[in-house]
DNA sequence: GTAAATAGGTTATAAAAAGTAACTAACATC
DNA sequence: GATGTTAGTTACTTTTTATAACCTATTTAC
């Protein structure tokens, strides 16, 4: 059957779409991004928006965010000192891009 | 902080929401529902668009989507029987919805 | 008619990811 | 100096995923 064989054959775009899919299907990262949307917040205010969400794995995420370009940590230097967390952006755009199944969850769930 | 306050009290909304993000972002989630948009598809034709994801796991990614109504198991009784796949008219939609991200991913990454 | 192949799974076990709760460091307030 | 807040970290448990072998039914190849 050749049809099977029309797949992923060293595809850039399907890599790209591939690993878009394996990044919102992180478990989180699209109601993080979801929650940044509206606005800079810190790590206790994330927390407080997704308390399903621990600590341990809130930070995870925000790493991995960080090193793909989609947040940026600002270190607020006023005593205590504040870490916010906002969107660049590129997670802007991605946040954008994800209203549509937001829409899709008002309509069909 | 009364700030703090303003997450999800009992709002169906944020729930519906929070609840579209779990799904898409259950592992491989995104990946099936994009292949079954460009048409119905056996399970062996899915494990081969995507080879990284395991039988069983497919198997149970299939039942879970069933069950809330995205796909279609439709039994085909040719000899030997075959068993297709599709996306429901909720499904179509949720894939139309993802096209954004997609987008996104061809732009930035 | 026996041997290997295909389709659509299931099972057992191992590895990876996420959850839980207690702890820490730096400062601040009472 | 005891208590609290912020932003984490650590050790340990539970849940998810991955890996690979197996299974049943039917089919094609020899």
């Amino acid at each position: 059957m050749d049809e099977e064989k029309k797949r992923k054959e060293d595809c850039p775009l399907c890599d790209k779409i591939e690993y878009s899919y394996q990044l919102i299907g992180k478990k989180w990262i699209g109601l993080i991004i979801h929650t940044l949307l509206d606005g800079p917040k810190r790590f206790s205010e994330i927390h407080a928006y997704i308390p399903d969400l621990s600590k341990r794995v809130l930070n995870e995420r925000i790493k991995e965010l960080e090193d793909c370009g989609i947040i940026n940590r600002n270190v607020i230097p006023t005593r205590p000192i504040r870490t916010e967390y906002s969107l660049t952006i590129k997670g802007t755009e991605l946040g954008k891009a994800l209203i549509p199944v937001e829409q899709w969850a008002k309509k069909w769930l």
